[in-house]
DNA sequence: CCTAGTTGTAATCAAATGAATACAAGCACA
DNA sequence: TGTGCTTGTATTCATTTGATTACAACTAGG
């Protein structure tokens, strides 16, 4: 139970643990919802430091929301390379590695956001080029057909949604929203509810040692 | 050209405005980034007349989302209801349907973003159960089955952001956003991405004649 | 040790914004 | 006509919030 004192840390690993702090907090508020003050909470430094670390908000979150789209860019060109089981089709293991980013919930949500904000002047068109960039990959280099791509995408905005909504915290108790969840994410339901369930909603986690 | 001088309207004919006019504001820009005053301009009354008619941003923004959350639920019923051409299919009648909630837009985005704020202490109860509440209607009333329902609600979300997104503004443009949008759209892209060009993304043009 | 650069914060500011208040102007009805 | 209710606004206020500045504390190299 030590308290772990605050340490001074290299300013590029102090940086990433602010945008590791963003991306949550983005994540569930949003690029309007998000005050610079809650991201400082969450990364346990000062409002002025994130500030003058990004320069502005604005330079945050776009900092914040491009790591996220390279990020699943990354995620879905490594489940198309990875030679697993031979006989598991690339569905499969796309679906297997979107698990993964659910578990890391804040990148996926952050996105979401990012989609939200297509009226924006300097947001929109980094939006517009996020998505279609995602659909390229899924595409060219993961070799969909526009269709599959579609479905592919189609359905996680879906998951997506319903994971802002946190819906798998409620799924045992609301019969539909089990029944819907279940019905979209097959085997791996279970796995989704219970990294739900024990994820952490406020990003003050991670001051926590735990 | 004459002025049209702003009238008196009974109370009742005014809020429909300010609704009308918050729909549109707060499905551009959410709820965390849409302000009073941006309502107020778009409805053409004074800030003042917004906060005190609905009592607070957050009633205003309730009784928006609910309307558009029933409005949805409306439309597919009566998708479901009409009795047009006997072959045509449930699912079918369900897109038309969808393409004249695209013409109203800020229906949709403002559902968009009433289901990003599921972390919300007020609005994530009222977002969970409008998600649900339209879920139930397709299932229980229009009879698709869970999987017809997700698949429909999925394209519906894919939908959604891309109108978020303002692709069909740039479809002509950007070969890859025309090719998705055809492929998610089918037959009524043509249609959609007219109802976009033309579309007026600001509220004030409610102010306009026009 | 000591000094120069780096890491980080406390204090403060100006702008934006939701809300409240007092007041003006139209309308209905005696 | 005039009086009381409804519709609507200008003004003002307290808070929030992104940003700035000055300063403190730690650390490495000589």
């Amino acid at each position: 139970m030590t308290e772990t004192r605050s340490q001074r840390l290299p300013a590029a690993e102090r940086r990433e643990l602010m945008l590791d702090a963003a991306s949550i907090v983005f994540g569930e508020r949003g690029y309007a919802g998000t005050t610079t003050d809650a991201v400082a909470a969450a990364a346990g430094v000062s409002q002025a430091y994130i500030v003058r670390t990004f320069g502005s908000k604005e330079a945050l979150f776009a900092e914040t929301a491009s790591r996220a789209v390279s990020r699943i860019k990354a995620v879905f060109r490594q489940a198309a390379a990875s030679e697993s089981a031979a006989e598991e089709s690339v569905e499969e293991r796309l679906g297997r590695a979107y698990v993964d980013l659910v578990a890391d919930r804040g990148i996926l949500l952050t996105v979401m956001h990012l989609l939200t904000l297509g009226h924006h002047d300097k947001f929109g068109p980094l939006a517009r080029e996020g998505f279609l960039s995602i659909y390229r990959v899924l595409r060219d280099e993961v070799g969909l057909t526009p269709q599959e791509a579609e479905a592919f995408l189609a359905k996680g905005m879906l998951i997506n949604t319903m994971l802002g909504l946190r819906l798998p915290d409620i799924a045992t108790a609301q019969a539909d929203a089990g029944e819907l969840l279940t019905c979209v994410l097959e085997g791996a339901t279970d796995e989704v509810v219970a990294l739900s369930t024990k994820y952490q909603p406020l990003g003050q986690a991670i001051r926590r040692g735990d």
